[in-house]
DNA sequence: CCAAGGCCTGAATG
DNA sequence: ACATTCAGGCCTT
């Protein structure tokens, strides 16, 4: 008897979905928007606020999802080695953020970014008896200036983070909408702002929006298509246009189902660590 | 609609 | 040492 409740923190915290994460003696540590979150060997959550977070999606049926996006024998693989693995529901303007930062860039960069940037613009709050900078709310980077974001070691991508932060700030983006809404009428949206394409709105989808259909399609992802599903899905070009990821997508839905997202996972978990990639 | 080039930055590679 | 390449893309031409 399999019990699928069982979720595997350290496989599903080191899988590029969040990187304001780190480990001290037997717990984890991580930045959740304006909350601060523990998390025991067993997965159970505490939180400075005191508030609760269905924060690896247990609302979700594990067991439905498993069966049904088993379709292959590389997924079947993956699935079977990263038994435990998880999406996780993170603070939508974190996610936002920090998937706008981590464009055209890499986990270590990212992370160390995101470091700087709620170091300079977010409250510092002690914990446990330990020092935390949470995440900056709308408002604070909204207000900064290009220079200041750029401290934070962004580059060309500070004026992306700051035209979104005022987006979210003026409530032109409202993330409790976009959770209501279809992946299509959402990532439309999202696609909207200025830094953000395909891969980067599906990654905001996917981890913070409830949109399980969402299937980032990286270079990783590109990579592990052309490996496993060359005939499937014909991948015969050299680049990925916005079409292409549009046609792509689709045959992915096909094949995948529903939740496609939690395919992703698996296989990207599965590839990186294939070749050894570090995480946080 | 597609292809090519530029872009901040820091670590890895030659 | 120093130059070049590359990294979980996106935008413009």
């Amino acid at each position: 008897m399999i019990d699928f409740s069982k979720i595997n923190l350290e496989n599903t915290i080191n899988s590029g979905q969040v990187f304001l994460w780190k480990k001290q003696k037997e717990f984890w540590y991580g930045i959740n928007g304006q909350d601060i979150l523990k998390i025991n060997n067993f997965g159970k959550i505490t939180s400075y606020s005191g508030n609760k977070y269905d924060f690896f999606r247990n609302s979700d049926d594990i067991e439905k999802i498993i069966k049904s996006i088993s379709k292959d024998k590389t997924t079947k693989l993956a699935v079977e080695k990263y038994f435990g693995l998880r999406l996780i529901r993170q603070d939508p303007f974190q996610c936002f953020i920090s998937f706008i930062v981590s464009s055209n860039s890499n986990i270590q960069k990212i992370k160390s970014s995101l470091e700087k940037i709620s170091m300079k613009f977010g409250k510092k709050i002690e914990f446990d008896n330990k020092e935390f900078y949470i995440f900056p709310e709308p408002k604070k980077i909204a207000n900064a200036t290009i220079q200041e974001i750029q401290s934070c070691g962004v580059g060309y991508r500070a004026k992306f983070i700051l035209d979104a932060a005022k987006i979210v700030e003026s409530k032109q983006i409202d993330f409790n909408y976009l959770k209501k809404i279809n992946y299509k009428e959402a990532k439309e949206i999202i696609l909207s702002v200025p830094g953000i394409g395909n891969k980067v709105a599906d990654c905001i989808l996917l981890f913070s929006l409830d949109k399980l259909e969402a299937f980032p399609l990286d270079r990783w992802m590109i990579r592990i298509l052309k490996k496993y599903y060359l005939e499937k899905f014909q991948l015969e070009t050299k680049t990925i246009t916005e079409k292409q990821y549009e046609v792509l997508h689709e045959k992915i839905i096909k094949h995948f189902g529903v939740y496609a997202g939690y395919a992703q996972q698996f296989l990207f978990k599965m590839e990186r660590e294939n070749y050894q990639k570090n995480w946080l």
